[in-house]
DNA sequence: GTCTATACACAGATAGAC
DNA sequence: GTCTATCTGTGTATAGAC
């Protein structure tokens, strides 16, 4: 699966990002019409990360917002609460979809080496897909109020399982070495995240997230693979001596 | 060189922290006795970086400040002209202190793959020991306007830098691997900061940054060490086999 | 459903006594 | 050098017309 690919299969998703039945906020919206919802709200949070990932959520005033949602004040406010429950909204709205498709892509798989290639390719493309609000979700997350916070953490600690649990997997099936896998999983995560914060460095090195993806899983197949796996792995990945 | 023996060694520039000669901004500060302002100056940027890191600089107000800082504002502001002011100084003092021991620490080695192991361990160690201000520095110069943000970055990059050209040399030497080293140090990079950006992950975990250091000195060289010298780094790092 | 106008709270910053 | 009291701007949120 290649990131073209995998972004096309991606708008089937799109279509029902605040069908009532997946999205839980629903409730506290005004307004009747489904259609306008949709529509307004899309422009509600793109102008949200916008906004918040070149100043900070914080510094973000409403009147910033309505500008750049091209809604009144007072419209915006039929749609929220408070500024906090536009947040909220956001993040679980985000954090929902997000899920169902890491979930949908990385089951498919069955061999166990493939699998984790697989999980570093669609954890990334998704990233790529959705930066800016994984950007958003790193960098103010932290600053939420208890309960929000509690589910950041969880989401990080998730993720981070998945990778641990293949490596698991994979070391009694000798196809992994022995190692401390916790640690490997985190390592990975670090550099899983690194592409979407700093976006802007690769971007003016013109490194795409087919050659990320690659480059990490090596790396990551370097120390974990075992001896004889390795060699096949190299070939599968196009590799010869001098890279 | 372990962490201890390090942080040991950091007592010696504590001390001039706010010397006139190091500190650029002395001239800002209305008041006149030295040791005043270095008392107050410390009780504010370390209230600063608790308050922010919790909240974050732009949520903390002067107010808070005050009380954590035990000052009034009234005495706050003979420190500084305004709040953007009191981070351009934060950021400017410790950037200057951080750069002035890297660049001690790192000079000291000759021999190449020492080079690379000692690079990284003194990053991680002088994260650690500031880990309140590189956590900071991270998380609010994104925010920041024009000029200080240009910094920021230039400091991205210069550090990656470093690790790029050691990987340079080492691979004309025949130590390294032929990779592509900016991709490598751009993911060394992220694999340090993740140490203090997610500190409390690895406190949890009873990761020490001695194991956190070794194991990322192991990922990198079992990916960049040329094959003979891969043998001899496993022995000196006292692997065996099965790890 | 969306707008304009406005209430009200709280932020950053300063004046002037001690 | 440090304090308290206060000014003034700006932010969030709402009321009520259209």
């Amino acid at each position: 699966m290649n990131y073209l690919k995998f972004k096309k299969s991606l708008s089937n998703y799109a279509k029902d990002f605040f069908n009532e039945d997946s999205f839980e906020n629903r409730k506290n919206i005004r307004i009747k019409k489904e259609s306008t919802v949709a529509k307004n709200l899309e422009k509600i949070f793109d102008a949200t990360l916008k906004i918040s990932n070149k100043k900070g959520f914080q510094a973000m005033t409403m009147r910033d917002l309505s500008m750049e949602s091209e809604l009144s004040m007072g419209a915006l406010y039929s749609y929220f609460s408070s500024k906090e429950d536009l947040l909220k909204m956001l993040q679980s709205q985000r954090r929902s979809v997000t899920k169902r498709i890491l979930e949908e892509y990385t089951n498919h798989e069955t061999g166990i080496a493939d699998k984790l290639r697989t999980a570093i390719r669609i954890h990334l493309y998704l990233s790529e897909a959705m930066q800016p609000w994984f950007y958003f979700s790193y960098m103010e997350t932290k600053n939420i109020s208890g309960p929000e916070q509690a589910k950041a953490i969880e989401s990080e600690l998730y993720t981070e399982k998945i990778f641990e649990n293949i490596l698991n997997e994979g070391e009694k099936l000798g196809v992994f070495l022995h190692r401390n896998h916790q640690l490997t999983a985190s390592v990975t995560k670090a550099m899983l995240q690194d592409w979407y914060l700093k976006r802007w460095k690769y971007a003016k090195r013109n490194i795409s997230v087919e050659q990320y993806a690659k480059y990490l899983i090596s790396i990551i197949e370097t120390f974990c693979l075992s001896t004889e796996h390795e060699k096949s792995a190299k070939k599968t990945r196009g590799e010869n001596e001098s890279h």
